[in-house]
DNA sequence: AAGCATATTGACACCGGTGTCAATGTGTCG
DNA sequence: CGACACATTGACACCGGTGTCAATATGCTT
C-alpha cells in the first residue's frame, strides 16, 4: 500500500495538510520556499495522493466507463484502444461494462452500474448511443456522456464519422468499376448509421442517373452471421449481383465467407466491399477493400471530449462544426475489381 | 447523484449511522424491529451506499483490473467477457489497462496505474503473467493477482489450460489423418505456453514412433503476421509439408492467409490447424479445425478466484489439484483432412 | 509610520462510509 | 432480587483528501 499519506507529508514538512494539498494541486498563493520544502518531502517519501480520498472529497471519481454491447469485437477493440490511450494520458481509469442492448432491464442495469462505480462519465457505443431511454436516465442523473455515432444536437455530444459519405463514395467506386447490379447489406434497422448508409447508396445511384436496385437491398444487423445470411439471399438472385457492399466490415467478412463456401471466387466471380477497416479485414483472404473509419481516433477523441468536460476545461480540439465527424478514406485492397474479367 | 446518504437514512429512521451500516452489511446483533425500520427507509429513499466512501473506510476499492498487452484481440475479447461476467455478478468494477510487454518502464508504469486506481487485485494475461519483475513488484506491494496461464507454484495463483495436452492431441489427430510432414509454428519464445506446445508435438511423434521433423519447426510470436511469415517459410520447403499446426489460432489464420495468397487450397492442398478456438476461427474460410480452449470460462474462473480471495472467502470451486487447468477439446471443422486426396 | 490591499497559511468541518468501545437494555441463573 | 452474560445501540474517531474562512505576514501607498 502506498502507506504515506498527506498527513505524513505535512508533518514531515512542518506545514498543514491544506498547504500540501495546495502544492500537489498546483494552486496559486504558495510561497516558493514552502512549495520547494513540500516538494522535497514528496520526492523523498514517494507520496502519491490517494485517488479514493480525493474522489470522496471532490465527489468526482476520476473514472470513466466504456459501455458497449458487442456488435463487432474487432471494432470495439480498436475503439477501446483509442479511449484507453487518452485515459492513460490523463490519468483516468477506464471501467468496462458489457451490456445487452436488447435486455429489458438495460436502463436499470446501467443505473446500478453507475451507483456501483460512481463513474464520472460514460462513453456510449452504438447501438447504446441511440437509445433514448438510456440518454434520458443519464440526463436525469446528470451523468456526463459522449456518444459514439453521428452528431445529433438533441442527443448530446458525440464523435463519429460520416457513414453516408462513406457509403456514397464506396458505391461510386463500384459504379466506376462498372458494376451495375450491386447488392447492399443494410445495418441494424434500429441504428441511425444504417439509414445513413442507405442514403449514401441511393445518392450515388441518383447522381449517376441510374435506377436504384431495390431488389438487391437486404437487411443485416452488423454481425458476421447476418452478413452470411444476407449473402445467401443475394447470391441466389438471378442474375447474381456482380458486387456486394456491406454496411460494415464484420458483415462484409460474412459475405466473403458465404461466397467462398459456395465456391465463388472473390473478386473474380464477385466483388465484396465493406465499411470500417477493422483488424479482421486484413486477416481474411482476400483482404477487404473498404472505407476506413478512424476508429481508434474516434475513441481517443471521445475520451478527450468527455474528460475535458469533466475537468471543466474547454475542448481545445479543432473548432469547426464538423470536427467531431471524422472523415473516411477509401482503402483499395483485393476484394473488388471490374466485373466479368473472369 | 445518488444524493441520499447513510446520514439521511439514519436521521429518517431515527437511528445512528452505525446501525444503518450494520443493516446494509448484514451484521449480526441488530434487532429485527430495527432492521425492518431501517430497511423500510432504505427502500423508500432508494439509498445506495457510496462505493468511494466505503472504499476509503475499508481501504478496499472494489475494483479489479485486467492487465493485458495485446497478442490476439480475439482471445482477449473472450477472456474479458468471462472476467466481466463474474465482476458483474459480484458487483466489482473492472478496470482495463493496456500495456506493452516490451516497454522498459513496464513495471513502473503498472505501479503507477495501481497508485492511480487503487485496484484491489489484478488479472494478468500472458505474456505479462510470466514476467518475473512484475510479479515481484506486486508481491512487494501486496497486490493480489491471478495469472492466466499454466500453474507454477512459485509464481502464485493461476488459471489456464493444458497447452501441452492440446498440442499433443492435435498432433495425434493429424498423424491419424496420415499426415507425416507437419509444419509447426511455435509461439512466442518468452512464453512458457510455447515450450509446452512444442513438448506436445514431440510427445505425439515419439509415441507414434516417428522421427520428429526438426526442419519443419518455425518460430512464431502468436500474432497474425508471424503466422503469415512462418507459413511463407514452410510453404517454400521441398517437399512441402502436407499440414501446418500453429500454436494458436491467430497464427493459424495467418497461415491460412499465406496459403490462399499463393493459390493453395485448404484443405485440399494443405491442412491448417490451430489452438484456442477464437471468434476469428469461424469467420475465415474454411473454418478452422482447432483445439478449443475454454477462454471465457478461464476468465470467469480467474475473476472468481481473485475476488473470492479479496473477499477473504474460500475458493468453493472444484477442489481437485487440476481444477485450474481447464481441459481442451478437439473441434473438427473444415481446414484439415487426409493429405493427397486432391 | 499608519493604513490598507494582498499574499500566505492553518484550523476546522466535511465527503460517506466503517471500526472501536462504552453505555444501555434484556434475559438467565442462583 | 442481585449478579452476570449477552444482545443492542450510539458516540466518536478515522480513512485521505478538499473547501471555507479567518488569522497572520508582507508589500505598497501616502
Amino acid at each position: 500500500m502506498s502507506a504515506v499519506t498527506i498527513n505524513d507529508v505535512a508533518r514531515e514538512a512542518g506545514v498543514s495538510k491544506k498547504t500540501v494539498s495546495r502544492v500537489i494541486n498546483n494552486e496559486a498563493n504558495v510561497s516558493a520556499q514552502t512549495r520547494d520544502k513540500v516538494m522535497a518531502v514528496i520526492q523523498a517519501t514517494g507520496f502519491k495522493r490517494n485517488p479514493l480520498g480525493m474522489a470522496l472529497a471532490k465527489n468526482r471519481s476520476l473514472f470513466i466507463a466504456l459501455l458497449a454491447d458487442n456488435p463487432s469485437p474487432s471494432y470495439l477493440q480498436k475503439l477501446q484502444k483509442g479511449v484507453l490511450q487518452y485515459c492513460s494520458e490523463s490519468n483516468m481509469g477506464l471501467f468496462l461494462y458489457d451490456c445487452s442492448y436488447r435486455s429489458p432491464g438495460l436502463v436499470d442495469e446501467i443505473e446500478g452500474f453507475i451507483d456501483n462505480t460512481l463513474a464520472d462519465g460514460l462513453i456510449l457505443v452504438p447501438p447504446l448511443s441511440d437509445k433514448k431511454e438510456l440518454l434520458d436516465m443519464l440526463n436525469r442523473r446528470k451523468v456526463a456522456y459522449v456518444r459514439i455515432g453521428a452528431p445529433d444536437a438533441t442527443l448530446g455530444d458525440s464523435v463519429g464519422f460520416d457513414n453516408q459519405q462513406a457509403a456514397y463514395e464506396l458505391t461510386r467506386y463500384l459504379l466506376r468499376l462498372k458494376h451495375k447490379d450491386i447488392g447492399f447489406v443494410l445495418g441494424h434497422p434500429d441504428q441511425g448509421s444504417s439509414q445513413r448508409c442507405e442514403a449514401g447508396f441511393r445518392q450515388a445511384y441518383a447522381e449517376a442517373g441510374l435506377e436504384f436496385p431495390e431488389k438487391l437491398l437486404v437487411q443485416g444487423y452488423y454481425t458476421f452471421q447476418s452478413g452470411v445470411d444476407a449473402a445467401a439471399v443475394l447470391l441466389n438472385k438471378v442474375p447474381r449481383p456482380t458486387a456486394i457492399l456491406a454496411s460494415n466490415d464484420e458483415m462484409a467478412v460474412g459475405v466473403l465467407y458465404s461466397a467462398h463456401s459456395r465456391g465463388l471466387k472473390v473478386p473474380d466471380d464477385i466483388s465484396v466491399v465493406g465499411i470500417d477497416d477493422i483488424a479482421l479485414s486484413t486477416k481474411v483472404w482476400p483482404n477487404l477493400t473498404t472505407m476506413r473509419q478512424p476508429i481508434t481516433a474516434i475513441g481517443y477523441r471521445a475520451a478527450y471530449k468527455l474528460i475535458r468536460k469533466l475537468q471543466g476545461l474547454p475542448d481545445e480540439g479543432p473548432t469547426s462544426p464538423d470536427a467531431d465527424l471524422l472523415t473516411c478514406e477509401l482503402i483499395v485492397r483485393d476484394s473488388a475489381r471490374e466485373p466479368g474479367r473472369h
